[in-house]
DNA sequence: TTATATTGGTTACTTTAAGTAATGGAGTTT
DNA sequence: AAACTCCATTACTTAAAGTAACCAATATAA
């Protein structure tokens, strides 16, 4: 009666797609480098949150920040390798909305 | 400066599985129906948010819930066409997982 | 010199979502 | 009628996200 554990791994994975505004942010850079208030008003995130998400985006090693010296300072956040690695999630995705989704507004 | 908006359907698709446990609900379900308590036990999911996300899931049409008179009755759960349409998101965030997460106990 | 604007980011506070644990209802067996 | 099983809900706590005001650094305008 014990059925298999879920791998760790797609575990782990799948609670880093399912944070909240954490797809989005990776779907906006797949199309490029962007800056913070870029992201930010495409994709409609507060600041302290998307503030956090880059952090946590940055410390596991799938968007890479810099700093460029202008006036005033701009930050540039990229995909590094592993993000842009995500790219066939966030197109699979992308796919299965057009198929199955109706933006029907009185829907929830 | 006004970047083209995100698609809505890509947006709703994106909010459906970043909700929590929902991909995970649905995986579970990729392999055959489930029971109520079976989701449970195989995901670590509380029985109220699983009775949450079941009747979410059940609204939007990605699962179909059956009710089968034994005794106790027992609730079969099961992926609709558009549940199964989603099978390609989970496969690629598995294939992802494989081959960039590294499941090492001092990381967060 | 003082004032103002811009960019990325933080802090304090409110609201919403999820976790926990106890409880309930329907049907069956004892 | 007690007690059990399965699915589910309710009341309460804890964690995450939303809101809006604010800050540091730098630069230019008045």
């Amino acid at each position: 009666m014990n059925q298999p554990a879920i791998c760790p791994k797609f575990e782990k994975a799948v609670s880093i797609i399912s944070q909240r505004w954490t797809a989005l942010v990776i779907y906006e850079l797949l199309s490029g480098p962007k800056r913070f208030s870029e992201i930010q008003s495409a994709i409609g995130i507060s600041g302290k949150v998307l503030s956090d998400r880059l952090k946590e985006l940055e410390q596991m090693d799938i968007i890479d920040r810099k700093v460029i010296p202008a006036t005033p300072v701009m930050i540039e956040y990229s995909l590094t390798e592993k993000g842009r690695a995500m790219e066939p999630i966030l197109k699979s995705i992308e796919e299965w909305s057009q198929q199955w989704i109706s933006v029907d507004s009185t829907q929830s």
